[in-house]
DNA sequence: GCAATAAATGATATAATATATCATTCTGGC
DNA sequence: GCCAGAATGATATATTATATCATTTATTGC
């Protein structure tokens, strides 16, 4: 579960930390917490999942409530995405980097290892998408794409499993 | 809400019974009332609206349980299909043609009217996508997007409502 | 530093959505 | 009519999500 390194993990609770504090919000322990959950798991999670995880690390148990409620925030920040054909969580893949969103964001979800990437939109594909709502009428205001295949890896694995 | 003629409504209910019975599967009285409320809603519904519609038209209460049963059955009929953005189903507007999948479907979500408007995919759409994933190792297997955005109507009607 | 204020969290209740399971009824073939 | 299988009814319960008020924690102005 923790494929991912300690090290790695802390600079990017920086990171949060300091996209929080540009946007005159706080990152605090218990959003810590949901967030460190997030990052440290291979695969999206529910809000329960995420909540078990938490009550797993540390003695005070968190009320889902503060699941919700601190899934709410972490979203507002840009920090975490909500993959609405799953109903769960994803920590956003540009906390590192300049963490800008400018375009379409498309989620890759691996039907083998439930695993995500998450990409930014092509000209051509945005642009496809458009012509073919245009052709009926629609102005597209979507800024999410979930895609459903099989990652790479698990192309390779013939059991398609991690 | 019944934004939908009576006759119009039968012919759909008929062809619907022909592709059922043409599965070696039946469309009984209780899947007809289920497939009937969505036909005549202008918008996506969750299984207990679509639970409430049946109650208001009959007097014999059907358990939410069966509407979850029934809506399944739908679907695989491929008479209903579900958006997983919102958890609702639509009823497919291909009922009356020919009634296939050929390729990738898309539907389109009005933000103003939560109207739906199914349609094809064009092929450079899907060719965009493809490659898109490609670039980073993914396969992909969707059937199905869901794009919100503003339909031709509410695009003209400043208010954006109905 | 300290009271006043706002933000965040805790605690609890409950709404909304979905599934599991077994009993009963309906249907078509014999 | 009887049987087997399909469909539905009935009930319980799991899962997910929100509403609300109390309490605690941080921030600000003094």
């Amino acid at each position: 579960m923790p494929n991912i390194k300690q090290s790695k993990l802390d600079s990017l609770l920086r990171a949060a930390e300091v996209s929080c504090s540009e946007n005159g919000a706080r990152l605090t322990q218990r959003r810590r917490q949901v967030l460190s959950a997030l990052m440290q798991s291979s695969s999206p999670l529910s809000a329960y999942e995420v909540l078990d995880l938490c009550n797993r690390s540390t003695a005070s148990a968190m009320p889902a409530m503060s699941v919700y409620r601190i899934l709410d925030f972490l979203e507002q920040q840009l920090l975490v995405h909500r993959l609405s054909t799953s109903n769960k969580y994803v920590s956003c893949a540009h906390i590192t980097c300049d963490h800008k969103h400018f375009q379409t964001t498309h989620f890759l979800l691996c039907e083998g290892c439930s695993s995500v990437e998450e990409v930014d939109a092509t000209e051509e594909a945005s642009e496809a998408l458009e012509q073919m709502a245009k052709t009926v009428g629609f102005k597209l205001t979507t800024q999410q794409f979930e895609l459903s295949g099989i990652c790479t890896t698990c192309q390779n694995s013939a059991s398609g499993g991690v």
